[in-house]
DNA sequence: AATCATTTTCAAACCGCTTTGGGTGTTTCA
DNA sequence: TGAAACACCCAAAGCGGTTTGAAAATGATT
């Protein structure tokens, strides 16, 4: 059933058909309400295709997923960002696009995207130090929103982040006000722009506290099991070893827990560990009591901000780069006690 | 830039430039050149709005993830998959499209997407006993290949799936070369297709070596670190613990492990753990020499072949249900030993 | 009742491509 | 040499909607 044959059935010209689905104001109420009504009953659905190309807009919004040629490693924060975006487009009537597109080939991959007009907007995933894509985006005059931030990026963007500074900084204070002085950071490589901030909070409060960084207990490695457990290995068979760790997530944190219960130390009373929780659906902090204390806050609930934001750029009801800073929330679980000695 | 400007730069019809680029016979090979050329030079790019409304074809493919709205888990071996799936994709020019969506909605969501035209084919995810899109899809007349199977489905379908079955019978077997005698089994929930293969294979193992199965030492539960860590703790606590275990996947490896060496037993030594490994980018088995002894399969893999298969089922080159089922390797690592005992 | 403003509807153009059904100039062949 | 076959190209009609500009119907005003 297309627009025309529905337009027939009711006796009516295409044109106030298509009007009267659409909301426009030139319609009569009763033939809207008539035209309603047949709608549903034959279940007319308007052709996508047709509408883009009528309209120009690609009702459809880009997540180009950058595949790290070197580490061929999909961001595993990915897919619950995704959940969220996907719910808020799908209430908006947009379709969800995804390129997964190796990182050496980005450019191309947007410029396409905006040339063919597949799009409306997209979402900048993984932001870098100084990530060119902004550059890139402005230039090309596509609306996008970062999910995150890119120090060092001269240009205003729209950007959607938590607030990873300050994160861990409390962290950090928070493992000071238990006693611990000798406290250990297991974070992300550092060409990631969270890596960066969340070590600046964890400098930060140390300096604060006048508490001298040790860089034999700070280390910035990729985001896996296995380097959790090999770099806190090292770690406590160093002399003096932390007593404490701010591990940036949830997976490091199950090989920092190996390496710590290995040694035949006990997690939160030999060794306090905070870690950054994102709220992975398939990698939940405990069931119904956290175990680590954590840094807490949803990846999920940022894909739906930055999609919300996305779509309000893209209607031009807002306007101006657009910024939301998230908090997370501290959230006290077993993993940390008081310093012991 | 689009066609016409192009054609009259040329001073050829819009039709001889188009058939021009797409390679139809009925244009000078001069010709053809010098529009290659010039649609090179202008930066040609056809609008895919256009050829989508002109051809009827959508040149996308959707990928429907079910969000079960009971636990709100995205499966973590979806990224992965979409990767290998992605790379397919943008080889041929088709885009992918994602909706993620509670599954007490799915029905609607599939007609929707090919009432509107949006997509040529899906992807089914996720496929559960007996599970209800195979009728669907197939009554809907839309393309699609499952990744995984649906036990129980009376119609015939085009799937993508691995071996679980004898993957688990090997790793079974393995175990029972060793020596164990007493093999754990920490699964998935059975309501997924995979985890009552993977059953199958671990119970005929177990009969055709005349051991009788219990009960006792046979979990179905959530896919996660945690769950994996308390089943496998409540099976060492209990009288006749295991002397191994095979467990469905990396993530409640984790947890098993954990569980094994907080009891003060050695992983691979008083117990052996045979897990199944999705190889997800974010959760390797070990950097160069694998941790666990796995059964392996590519996650990646069967996205490609997948998308491969339903491009091909789409273009109507290939007809049919078709049918790959992929064996996994078994990869041995440290996590496994002779039973002492 | 005639005029004007307003509401409601419609025909036709348009979005940018593909595709059908010719046309024109060249070869081929009887 | 004329007819048939072929190679190459084009005008125009889609695809299924939206949107413009104008007409028809209705209502208000004098």
């Amino acid at each position: 059933m297309n627009l025309k044959e529905l337009a027939r059935k009711l006796d009516l010209s295409p044109t106030t058909v298509s009007r009267a689905l659409n909301g426009y104001p030139e319609v009569n109420e009763a033939t809207r309400e008539r035209v309603a009504a047949a709608a549903k009953r034959y279940n007319y659905q308007p052709n996508t295709r047709a509408i883009r190309l009528a309209t120009g807009r690609a009702m459809a919004v880009g997540h180009v997923i950058p595949l790290t040629t070197r580490h061929e490693i999909v961001n595993p924060v990915f897919a619950d960002f995704i959940a969220g975006a996907g719910e808020v487009y799908s209430r908006n009537g947009y379709d969800m696009l995804l390129s997964v597109v190796p990182d050496d080939n980005e450019e191309r991959a947007y410029r396409e995207l905006k040339s063919r007009g597949t799009v409306d907007g997209v979402i900048v995933h993984g932001p870098r130090l100084d990530d060119p894509r902004i550059a890139l985006l402005t230039e090309m005059e596509v609306p996008f929103v970062v999910h995150g931030r890119a120090t060092g990026s001269a240009l205003p963007y729209s950007w959607v982040d938590v607030n990873n500074r300050r994160a861990f900084h409390r962290a950090t204070e928070f493992l000071l006000d238990l006693g611990h002085r000798r406290i250990g950071l297991v974070n992300g490589l550092e060409f990631m722009d969270f890596a960066i901030r969340r070590r600046a909070g964890y400098e930060q409060a140390l300096a604060q506290r006048g508490i001298a960084l040790d860089p034999a207990i700070m280390v910035s490695e990729e985001m896996t099991e296995t380097a959790g457990h090999r770099t806190v290995a090292a770690m406590l068979r160093a002399p003096n070893p932390p007593t404490a760790l701010l591990v940036s997530s949830m997976i490091m944190a199950l090989g920092a827990r190996r390496a710590i219960e290995e040694k035949g130390l006990r997690l939160g009373r030999d060794v306090s560990v905070i870690i950054h929780d994102d709220e992975l659906s398939y990698l939940r902090n405990g069931d119904d009591v956290p175990i680590f204390t954590a840094t807490r806050s949803s990846v999920r609930e940022a894909g739906r901000q930055a999609a919300d934001m996305l779509l309000s750029l893209i209607s031009g009801r807002e306007t101006g780069p657009k910024e939301l800073l998230l908090e997370a929330e501290l959230i006290i679980g077993q993993s940390t006690g008081p310093c012991k000695g």
